[in-house]
DNA sequence: CTGAAAGCGCTTACAG
DNA sequence: CTGAAAGCGCTTACAG
């Protein structure tokens, strides 16, 4: 590889002008300017970033830690991140912290030994307080993404509470009175946003609590499976509220199991939702959250940091929509009304 | 940002000490070892990976070029790539060609300059010459995952025509004598074995070719949908298969709105699939690439190469696996067997 | 308008 | 067992 050595002595200049030449950093004459791009030309020189990084102490790069590209909400916002890196002219430097504390820690540790300019974060349920003190420490801006905190930092994530109030009154103005809510990890702000949404809405819309049921797990790996089929069976609500696509997932294959219709049987909602939504029937009623956008802001919010502007950290909720599908039906499910069976194989 | 000569300082020795105590390169004395451990700790040194990486010259990391996280496939094979890069202590860089040649270049261009040790590349459908040239100039090894070439040059990806055979025999076993595949644009290496797969098994199962219909497009944008809907109306066949998920989606689109069910009017298969495949019904027949384990051996296999390892380009094909499901139904649709009509609502 | 030189923070022969 | 010094490839005051 030609450096920069080899095309000052082709042009015949010193290496400072060609940097300048590069750069655009100061004027320099026509005709050696002509002679520098003609010998970077001919050697076929590319800029070595690295060593421009380290002069300039900036890397031009981005760190963005997430848990699973595989989640379909998290690949959205990664596609924003990107986009908006990418119109920044900065470099994505991707670390996966698989949900894991200890993942995460060393996720951020290597993003900073790489000398990112800054880091979007979308920490795991149990992130340790470690990550936040090095970051601040090392004083790397960084802007949480989705997973937010009630700490003066700056963050990008989802309107969630008053989203789910919106669904619940939607459910209640159908009819509903008793709905389970699968909530999971409240550890997780946007699933502890949601329940207190659902909490919210109980109180606001007057509906009994004794009938509302709340599943919540404790860890990743918890299996809510069972008690969620338990509290069909016998607690019998009318409509399911699943707070993420994993939920959502979990929950349909569990009232498949059990052979309960959607809605006939029993109302169906999930936040975030599949891809795809359109193909499959039922339709999902489902909150939807601008992932893409929410990944931009991130950035630009980050970028604008990085540039050095000062202020109060700010928080950024942007509005999910919400979709209304057959799977919430027209009608409240009633036993006396169950006139149609299961049709596993057709679709329309 | 704590310094080697810092810590080298408070620990009265050289910087030559430090570093060979920090990377373990050579004998130091258990005392002067423990200062120099001692110091790193009270100043919280923390190496640099680029000045580390400029004077090694190898920086650590991988490059990773694809058209699109948000498609499931690529978002699969993006987690191997990652898993298997940590597992190798290799931080990952991901840019984007949102599919279009130009993109492309350019990512491909940025990572070269920031010096990545290899790049894992999932070309476009139009990828320039110039990509494959630029890097063989650069000496830096590369691995095409999924997206192959009949170059001499090492890659991973699915083996698609013998699957796409094996599918089309068990259509024609269950008594299908007129399929339409949905093929999309060819230039996409998958997407043309797979053609190459079908018109190996109509000519081996004895299929009359003109009963058969293949889609094609050349450009990403084109809009198979109306031409699918005239080939399902005119033609009338009894199968369908897509050959990716995008493809799936559109023609899955086109069906409903024909109001044909599956399978009872039409066969259902397609490459790829849906994330949760097992939530919708009708449960639809995928010939399922093993994404994560494409990515995870296409990393493997660069960093042999990154090694040193040499040898003739290797291709590696990982088979897919046919989850053969109701969509393709027990019997092929027959006009008068009709019996069924479409049940939008109803889900088991 | 241009060049010589310092320095970013490391690694690694070389010498003792 | 340890240190002084060169050098990776750039940028950027400083000087003319």
């Amino acid at each position: 590889m030609a450096t920069m050595v080899d095309v000052a002595r082709l042009a015949g200049v010193s290496i400072s002008t060609v940097s300048h030449v590069l750069n655009g950093t100061r004027n320099v004459e026509p005709g050696t300017r002509d002679r520098v791009l003609a010998a970077i030309e001919q050697t076929s020189y590319r800029q070595d970033a690295l060593a421009r990084a380290m002069r300039r102490s900036q890397t031009d790069s981005l760190g963005l830690v997430l848990s699973d590209v595989g989640e379909p909400a998290f690949a959205e916002m990664m596609h924003g991140v990107q986009e908006s890196a990418y119109a920044d002219g900065m470099t994505l430097l991707v670390a996966n912290s698989d949900e894991t504390a200890e993942r995460e820690l060393r996720a951020v540790r290597t993003l900073l030994e790489r000398r990112v300019d800054g880091i979007v974060l979308a920490r795991v349920a149990d992130s340790s307080d470690e990550v936040l003190d090095e970051l601040s420490r090392a004083g790397v801006p960084v802007v949480l993404m989705d997973r937010l905190a009630g700490l003066p930092i700056d963050q990008v994530g989802t309107e969630n509470r008053s989203s789910m109030r919106e669904l619940v009154d939607h459910l209640v103005g159908l009819g509903h009175r008793r709905i389970v809510a699968v909530v999971g990890d409240t550890r997780v702000s946007p699933l502890r946003e949601r329940l207190e949404g659902f909490r919210d809405a109980v109180r606001s819309t007057g509906l009994a609590e004794e009938d509302q049921t709340v599943l919540l797990s404790s860890s990743k790996s918890e299996n809510l499976s069972d008690r969620l089929s338990a509290v069909l069976t016998e607690h019998r609500p009318t409509a399911l509220i699943a707070c993420s696509t994993h939920l959502a997932a979990g929950a349909l294959g569990v009232v498949r199991r059990l052979g309960l219709s959607i809605p006939s049987d029993l109302a169906f909602a999930t936040f975030d939702g599949f891809p795809y939504p359109e193909l499959f029937e039922p339709h999902i009623t489902t909150v939807r959250q601008p992932g893409f956008d929410v990944g931009a802001a991130a950035v630009r919010l980050l970028i604008s940091r990085i540039g050095g502007s000062a202020g109060d950290p700010s928080t950024v909720r942007l509005s999910p929509t919400i979709e209304y599908r057959a799977s919430t039906g027209p009608r409240v499910p009633q036993p006396s009304e169950k006139t149609s069976t299961a049709q596993p194989m057709q679709t329309s």
